[in-house]
DNA sequence: CTAGGCACGTA
DNA sequence: CGTACGTGCCTAGG
């Protein structure tokens, strides 16, 4: 049976509007979106439950319509809609076009009246309607195939309007409802009705006389208040009648054929929602509607089979041993972390010819060994889709991988480095336009699979998906190639993916030992601040981690200054409180801010812990496509981000030690890389030449901003010129700069002037950087890495300012990223090629940690600082500063 | 139980 | 009203 569901776009947004707090539907650039985000998650709801086979969403164009033209106080004295919701409007079509549901309106006419129109239309054509509308004129057209949906309670329920469920509630059927809706009036529309009649009294009417002609034809009948009360206001009545009857015969530019449900356009549903921010909701629509996108012309057909022994050794010793024709590879489920892995199975398909499964757990040593040559080898191209992690879980069988050509998951973030992820069967669809079978929810995500080895289904799904995988990744090579990301794929990302496996597996040393005496140091410390903090407020019923009960202490009870504004109150972080102590010397304050830090480390210190694993080493995993700038981030646990500004930090970073069989550590950074990359690219004279003085950087810029010679900078100029040097890179305005360093914004602006005035190259380079990024539509790094920002060209001042600092940002972030990269590749391959036993253990951005192997500690330092300083010529140079330790910490001092 | 907000660690 | 991340806790909502 047909169905056709039509919704009120209009009065639906606007109900969400008014029911969901905006505080909790905006973006991080500001937009508000409580509305396209109330009704996005009704049409979903309701898509769901109804089924129907075709859609349509009505829009008002605007409030001239012919009804206010015969009467000019309708809907009147409303109050004028908010710009918060109009500008809303425009997303809320984003999303049905993203949809590809057809949104209708005409000039001059209502929504309901579209509605109206395209039901009888529907009704004629013998499908069924439903309407789903919070204006109640809508009413009238439920009938034995019409039904409505009237949200109620905001938005967070509907009711089912049948014919009975409309007679039930109005005493009258729903042909009736707009006599009866002329007596009573609407006061939304600003149609009064008769004084004193309200739905009983105008049902009871219309049920002795008929209908409203009936009424009108004996109204001198009716007695009472009521009945003079009536004929005083017939006209209206009348005119309310003809208003509120809507057009069923309007000439649409849609037909009905045109409403029929199509499949989403995946690619958009991403890059809307993804402005929207609306995580669960396009969460919930993949949830909800999967089953529905086998729609998606031509799926996946394979041919293939499980190999036994005899059968491995054919296809991989014979058959693709020697072929230089890339395999789709699939490590069947696969898992890593923490140091350890496994599979279960390994799916592969060729571009041509039959795919295979081979099943990992039983397997003849001579058919493993045949495998294992392949997999080995560095000349058999494989295409995997997120290698690494199959690669580790490979690697844990004892199945090391090399020959990867391509990863189509890192591909897909060359060629789109921001989005939220890169899963195969989105990627398909997207960039192939098929789908994989539907049912890949528990095989989303990290190209792994949990599926039952022997299961015919799952056999099938793992060869269509290796061979998804291969046709992926032409079209993905293609777009790379137009794009020129085709050598940072080859040249940087898939060398790297392996360098990271590598070093995820390492791990490195850490001292158990002296981490359980810092959890329990610190632990002292947060039992003593805790029992401080509650001493100095006489209660112990406050949780100091929660900032709703701290705003209560703080603001409430002790009555203390209110500090800046967050969403959910007043901000109690560390800078507000620390002001606040200024402020009120209040102990409470003190003891708190020692309860944070310390409640903080101990909590650090007891991540690094459980991450230990039964080598004594920590082992973090790299995730090589998560920053749209080209940085790696590092996860379970982060590595990235363990504390060295405090004192207390830094003994964390003790525990980090050399591991046996080697003879210590060795941290290398670059010196001021982002600032020797902002005097490259923007080619500006006096900032090389800084670089090339050889002089204390921020020292020799401050002399030039402040007209002193070098020696002369005091602690405070450097310090100054060192935060807006690096604000710089960031988009700081003056009043961000005057915010960090509390000095006035006049101050500050004077500063900003007295640096671009001696570095008027880098002014020139920044506003460059904005101004090609807006036409064109996207950054590049060094190497050619893009990222794109299409917000550079938005109406919202807000986002287009962030997206202006963005783009400030990624070519300078994103270039050092490039960097290191290179450094990483050119460090492993001199290792190699030099015969050293040494290796890489961790990076940090700009920084990379090695494990010195005995009596290398010379041939490695040369190494390093050769590589690094190396991997990219500039115009000014890059500094390599080198130490070495037993620990982290002293390695790194 | 899940997800968002807050707070805060790094470069 | 400075970029890029990941993690832990609390809390509101489902």
């Amino acid at each position: 049976m047909n169905r056709l569901l039509l919704l009120d776009g209009h009065s639906l947004a606007y109900r969400a509007f008014f029911a969901l707090p905006v505080e909790n539907f905006s973006t991080s650039t500001g937009q508000h979106t409580n509305a396209v985000y109330g009704f996005t998650a009704m049409l979903i709801n309701v898509l769901r439950d109804e089924d129907p086979t075709h859609v349509a969403v009505a829009f008002d164009v605007s409030r001239s319509t012919f009804r206010a033209a015969e009467y000019a106080e309708y809907k009147a004295g409303r109050s004028a809609t908010p710009a918060e919701f109009t500008g809303q409007l425009a997303l809320l079509r984003e999303v049905l076009d993203a949809l590809r549901i057809r949104h209708v309106e005409l000039a001059g006419y209502e929504a309901d009246d579209v509605i109206a129109t395209l039901t009888t239309q529907a009704r004629a054509a013998g499908l069924d309607v439903v309407v789903c509308s919070g204006d109640r004129d809508a009413f009238q057209l439920v009938d034995d195939g019409v039904t409505m949906l009237y949200p109620v309670r905001g938005v967070s329920e509907v009711w089912r309007m049948d014919p009975a469920a409309v007679e039930a509630k109005y005493l009258v059927p729903p042909e009736r409802y707009s006599d009866l809706a002329a007596l009573v009036g609407e006061s939304s529309d600003n149609l009064p009705g008769v004084p004193g009649v309200g739905p009983k009294t105008a049902a009871k009417w219309l049920t002795t006389y008929g209908d409203l002609g009936g009424v009108v034809a004996h109204v001198d009948q009716i007695g009472g208040k009521v009945g003079d009360a009536l004929r005083a206001h017939l006209d209206q009545v009348l005119r309310n009648r003809r208003l509120n009857t809507l057009i069923r015969d309007l000439d649409l530019p849609v037909a009905l054929e045109d409403l029929e449900r199509r499949t989403w356009d995946r690619e958009e549903v991403h890059r809307v929602f993804d402005g929207l921010e609306f995580r669960v909701l396009r969460d919930r629509l993949f949830a909800t509607f999967s089953t529905a996108a086998d729609e998606v012309a031509g799926g996946f057909e394979i041919e293939g089979d499980r190999l036994d022994d005899a059968g491995v050794r054919a296809r991989f010793a014979d058959g693709y041993a020697g072929s230089r024709v890339p395999v789709g590879v699939l490590a069947v489920g696969a898992s890593y972390r923490q140091g350890v892995g496994d599979c279960d199975a390994l799916a592969v398909a060729p571009h041509e010819g039959a795919a295979a499964y081979v099943d990992l757990t039983r397997l003849g040593s001579q058919a493993e060994a045949a495998l294992a040559d392949w997999l080995a080898d560095p000349n058999a191209p494989k295409v995997f889709h997120d290698a690494k992690p199959q690669v580790q879980a490979l690697a844990s069988r004892g199945l090391p991988v090399r020959g990867i050509v391509s990863d189509t998951a890192l591909a897909a973030y060359l060629v789109r480095p921001d989005q939220r992820s890169y899963d195969l069967a989105d990627l398909v669809v997207r960039h192939l336009g098929r789908e994989l079978s539907a049912d890949t929810e528990s095989a989303s995500g990290q190209g792994m699979l949990d599926l039952g080895g022997d299961d015919d289904e799952a056999l099938e799904e793992a060869m269509i998906r290796a061979r998804a995988v291969l046709d992926l990744s032409a079209s993905l090579t293609g777009e790379l190639e137009a794009t020129g990301g085709a050598g940072l794929l080859a040249d940087v990302e898939l060398p790297l993916l392996g360098i990271l496996a590598e070093m995820e597996r390492t791990g490195i040393a850490v001292d158990a030992d002296s981490l359980a005496a810092l959890e329990r140091d610190f632990d002292t410390v947060v039992r003593a601040a805790q029992e401080d903090a509650w001493e100095a407020i006489g209660r112990r019923d406050v949780n100091l981690g929660s900032p709703k009960q701290l705003q209560e202490v703080l603001f409430d009870q002790l009555a203390l200054p209110k500090t800046r504004r967050t969403k959910t109150g007043y901000t109690t972080d560390a800078e507000a409180l620390a002001d606040l102590f200024v402020k009120t010397e209040h102990p409470f304050l003190e003891a708190l801010l020692r309860h944070r830090d310390a409640i903080r480390l101990r909590q650090t210190v007891a991540g690094l812990i459980a991450a230990v694993g039964g080598d004594r080493r920590i082992h973090t995993t790299y995730l090589q496509t998560i920053a749209a700038t080209g940085r790696l981030s590092s996860t379970d646990p982060n590595l990235q981000n363990v504390p060295v500004r405090t004192e207390e930090g830094r003994r964390i970073r003790e525990a980090f030690v050399v591991g046996d069989g080697y003879e210590t550590l060795m941290s290398a950074d670059y010196s001021q890389i982002e600032m020797r990359i902002m005097a490259h690219l923007s080619g500006d004279d006096g900032l090389i030449a800084a670089f090339a003085s050889g002089e204390d950087l921020h020292s020799f810029v401050g002399s030039q901003v402040f007209g002193v010679p070098p020696e002369d900078v005091t602690a405070a100029m450097r310090s100054k010129v060192k935060a807006m040097s690096y604000g710089l890179a960031y988009g700081l305005s003056a009043f961000g700069l005057s915010r960090q360093l509390t000095i006035t914004t006049e101050e500050a602006r004077g500063l900003m002037d007295g640096y671009f005035a001696r570095f008027g190259g880098v002014k020139d380079y920044l506003d460059e950087v904005v101004q090609v990024a807006r036409g064109v539509g996207y950054t590049q790094t060094m190497l050619g890495r893009r990222r794109y920002l299409p917000d550079l060209t938005s109406d919202n001042r807000q986002r287009r300012e962030m997206a202006e600092r963005m783009a400030l940002n990624a070519p300078i972030q994103g270039s050092a990223a490039d960097i290191i990269k290179l450094a990483m590749i050119g460090v492993d391959r001199a290792l190699r090629a030099e015969g050293l036993r040494s290796r890489m253990l961790l990076q940090v951005h700009d920084e990379l940690v090695l494990e010195v192997a005995p009596g290398e500690l010379e041939p490695l330092e040369r190494l390093v600082r050769r590589e690094m300083g190396q991997a990219v010529t500039m115009d000014v140079p890059l500094e390599v500063h080198i130490g070495v330790g037993r620990s982290w910490h002293a390695a790194a001092h």
